[in-house]
DNA sequence: AAGACAGACAACCGCAACTGC
DNA sequence: GGCAGTTGCGGTTGTCTGTCT
């Protein structure tokens, strides 16, 4: 609170990215890795904050981001997870390979929630609108957004905040995983990422997700981690290291229906039932 | 052909969570 | 436990581009 904001720094670049600053940025982050995001520009050679360097590198540079195209498995994975999760973009785009949280969150905001509007879905809650489709708005734009909350009567609806996965990996490439679930746990599979360092051993790594007891919160915690002993000892899982074909239909509707496993395991139904609701309500 | 408008999406901002001291 | 620095997330805004009049 009271921080200065990072990019307020007079002299900064802002605004699109040249190919000469991504390249310098890309460059930079292949040779010595991702991190260190505050200083990374003063090494980097740019005129940039570094949180505009990491937004740059994530959303558009790295080497595993798949740009464009949503196809239309995608696009239906993508309104059932927000059925399941609300906003929670970063959630939604962990579980599409090489799609980033600001790219679904763009695609939502211009195509899904004009889609299922249309449809006579309210896209915030899934719930069938009771009025006709919202019609098309004369011609204000940009100033108009704020308008648009203020005349409307709001419908309260109560998210809990977004809970933060814990990340027991340092660098967990949330893009580019497939999850394995038996009943009792999920588990997933991460080929780690290759871009630390062009001479960096590319090292293959079992990634594990699931879902535990948090005793120091007396509640749930999903964790991730690089190891299948942070599962409990029941879980198992499969070694997977082979890309995930988001275009494999078969692919998407399996995350799906294993995220709905999730929110459905039958060993602890308490806990997982608040768990659920405080995703659902 | 030119201006107005709308759509799309890249980028920014503020804040919360995390981390290390 | 408190504080400061860093990172990540979601909401919002700015700008570019295509389409319409």
């Amino acid at each position: 609170m009271g921080r200065a904001p990072c990019c307020s720094k007079v002299g900064l670049h802002r605004g699109p990215w040249t190919p000469r600053e991504d390249a310098l940025l890309t460059k930079y982050i292949q040779t010595h890795g991702e991190g260190q995001w505050r200083s990374l520009p003063k090494r980097a050679g740019l005129l940039r904050c570094g949180k505009s360097c990491r937004l740059r590198w994530m959303n558009y540079l790295r080497p595993d981001i798949k740009r464009g195209n949503i196809t239309p498995e995608e696009d239906d994975l993508i309104v059932r997870m927000h059925s399941l999760l609300g906003n929670r973009w970063s959630l939604i785009a962990g579980r599409l390979p090489g799609r980033t949280d600001n790219e679904i969150k763009n695609y939502w905001n211009t195509h899904l929630s004009k889609k299922l509007r249309n449809q006579g879905t309210d896209p915030k809650t899934h719930d069938k609108l009771t009025e006709a489709p919202e019609k098309k708005k004369g011609k204000k734009k940009n100033k108009q957004k704020n308008e648009n909350n203020k005349g409307s009567e709001k419908t309260l609806v109560y998210l809990p905040k977004p809970i933060r996965v814990k990340a027991l990996s340092s660098c967990i490439p949330r893009t580019d995983s497939t999850l394995t679930l038996n009943s009792n746990s999920a588990t997933a599979s991460t080929s780690e990422e290759k871009v630390q360092s062009p001479e960096a051993e590319v090292k293959e790594v079992n990634m594990v997700w699931g879902v535990g007891d948090d005793a120091d919160n007396g509640g749930i915690e999903i964790f991730f981690g690089e190891d299948h002993d942070l599962v409990n000892n029941t879980a198992s899982y499969e070694e997977c290291y082979s890309d995930v074909h988001t275009d494999d239909h078969g692919t998407l509707e399996k995350l799906y229906e294993e995220y709905l496993q999730l929110l459905n395991v039958e060993e602890k139904p308490d806990e997982l039932d608040s768990f659920a609701q405080s995703l659902l309500v």
